[in-house]
DNA sequence: TTGTATGCGTTATCAC
DNA sequence: GTGATAACGCATACAA
């Protein structure tokens, strides 16, 4: 096993110091074509590959971007759909970056611990930091941050009213544009069945329902908002029970796709037709929701786009520290129109048939 | 913005020099109980933490752990529904050890071209490798590694034939259970619709299909084994085919449950009863098998043990060279039976009512 | 345009 | 038990 070639071995075999192939490795300070063309020559053949550590201590610099993904705690294999689209994203961003991905996952008890951050940060050389949370990030966890100095962005877990490099999607706009869609199809009594309440995204998504609501002229039922967690048997058991209350609703709106699941098969059981007693529309888009009979409207999230844009942003602050690169980024959601709550076109097409 | 605390100002505090810090920092040699204590006292005092990168250019090792996530070419978000409970796994493990885990991710065909490995590894400097991935990964890959004597584990992508570190599921036994499975319950033509089939598991999976059926004593028929992608849509169109095939099989093994989903609406069209007519079965235990109707029987993959196997894998040959850690490791599926092949239940049910 | 020399924060090998 | 001090591989201020 040879030992790795060092830029000394590129000096003695140019007969050059090592100042001058510093200098053509990191295209800094002026050195003449021909020696240029030298050392390069010297470094392919050799096989040269600057030392990442070396550099680092001499630099100060870290060439490391870390990815937090909290999760439920206890962290257990999950079904949410969302991390990984985004870590793709943050990944294509950065090939061909200098820009090295390292993730580690923990749970949002943990993560709200004060000092968590400190912790790791102190133990690893860290350039920047991405933060992927369902729950809001804390006051005192961006201060450490901020306190120390390290730039991050936070994807998905801003708060609202908080100015801090975030990129989050429109949770609040797609529950509008859901509401607005039941309401051309006629529904006029809505539900809601929400997922964990904690999470940020519910707590928008319920914003966003109540907002619609007025904003549509449509009256809004306390009764007939059910929260709870995110799994198809919720879903399931708050349909039975928005099922028996007076008015029924005509129109449900779910927390996810999994909820929405478990809802039509509440409905199915009442002997009730989707859409046209009840349309249910779900969120996420996930591959159940295609699945499901009838397909499911369902609101498709940017996820991929939302990693990118969260590892550019760090990027950008990373390369010049001095840049001013805006705070929140909010992405809009498109709506995906299926069947169990196209009511005019159902109608329509009974009439054809 | 203050400056870390270095070795350095630990020894001066102290009144030591800081060969004796590194020594009580390490638990290397011997130090006075006292100087000990008073050493820990100014660590605490100042939040000294060794600084890894400086750390890492005296010892010459690295406390980086890289995964490499092998995917479809061109990477697209997926739903594959593999990696994330690999990674949490892996995570798993890693928690409390001093490890940090570095991922990326590349396209299968990115990743097969040879010196791809090498190049990612001389940029970086890393301790340890794992690779997921669902194409074999091929021999100069392997060779790259050892050449390099980088330790690595092999996530589900090993070649059958050869005894590289790795930790496998076993696709060929799961597939066999199905069959069993589908005997036992009466079904006697059995027909494949895989998905890829230049992935491992597929190929796994076909030969655990035949093989099976010659251990049971049913017949062949190459014209009830179908290919294609993973996708819902393929299952639905291969189904179709195969209900035209005489004789009609009984019983149909799927590459994964969204495959089986597409099948089972191509059955329900044909009008054909699911289980009585036709049993289907799925793989992966995805969230689409508890929600079709009827459930999916399906397998279910130790993904998150497998994650946590290769870690521990690597972490043994990385904290001490010369243990020898073992070979493949292949780890059994359990199979999750439900509604879609119980036509025993079914009948007794029917008898019942 | 190039070379010399120092420092980055540790570990580890010697002496004492 | 402890303290100098030489690596580790590179970047860079300063000289030349």
């Amino acid at each position: 096993m040879e030992k790795k070639a060092t830029i000394k071995d590129v000096a003695e075999l140019v007969g050059v110091s090592i100042a001058t192939v510093s200098r053509v490795v990191n295209n800094h300070g002026i050195v003449a074509p021909d020696t240029q063309r030298r050392v390069n020559d010297a470094i392919r053949e050799l096989d040269y590959n600057p030392n990442t550590v070396a550099r680092s201590l001499a630099t100060g610099r870290t060439e490391t971007i870390l990815l937090y993904i909290v999760q439920e705690d206890p962290i257990v294999p999950t079904t949410w759909s969302y991390e990984l689209p985004i870590i793709q994203g943050i990944n294509d961003y950065l090939r061909g970056k200098p820009w090295d991905l390292q993730i580690t996952m923990c749970s949002n008890i943990e993560f709200r611990q004060p000092g968590f951050l400190n912790d790791r940060l102190n133990r690893r050389s860290v350039g920047g930091v991405l933060i992927m949370s369902a729950w809001v990030v804390e006051g005192h966890t961006i201060s450490e941050l901020e306190k120390r100095n390290v730039p991050y962005v936070l994807i998905g877990c801003n708060d609202p009213n908080r100015e801090s490099p975030s990129v989050e999607y429109d949770n609040t706009g797609a529950v509008q544009k859901l509401v607005e869609h039941l309401k051309d199809q006629g529904c006029e009594i809505l539900g809601l069945i929400g997922g964990d309440q904690y999470q940020l995204h519910m707590r928008e998504r319920l914003q966003g329902f109540e907002l619609a609501l007025a904003e549509n002229g449509l009256s809004l039922c306390k009764r007939l908002i059910k929260t709870g967690d995110w799994s198809v048997e919720i879903g399931y058991l708050r349909m039975k029970e928005l099922l028996r209350a007076h008015p029924k609703p005509t129109g449900i709106v779910c927390g996810n796709d999994y909820i929405a699941v478990g809802a039509m098969d509440a409905i199915k059981e009442s002997g009730a037709n989707i859409p046209r007693d009840v349309a249910i529309v779900g969120f996420d888009d996930t591959i159940v929701s295609q699945v499901v009979t009838p397909n499911l409207t369902t609101v498709r999230v940017p996820l991929h786009q939302m990693g990118m844009l969260a590892a550019e942003r760090l990027d950008r602050t990373l390369s010049n520290p001095l840049a001013a690169v805006g705070r929140r980024t909010v992405l809009p959601c498109e709506i995906v129109v299926r069947e169990s709550s196209s009511i005019l076109w159902d109608r329509k097409d009974a009439v054809e048939v």
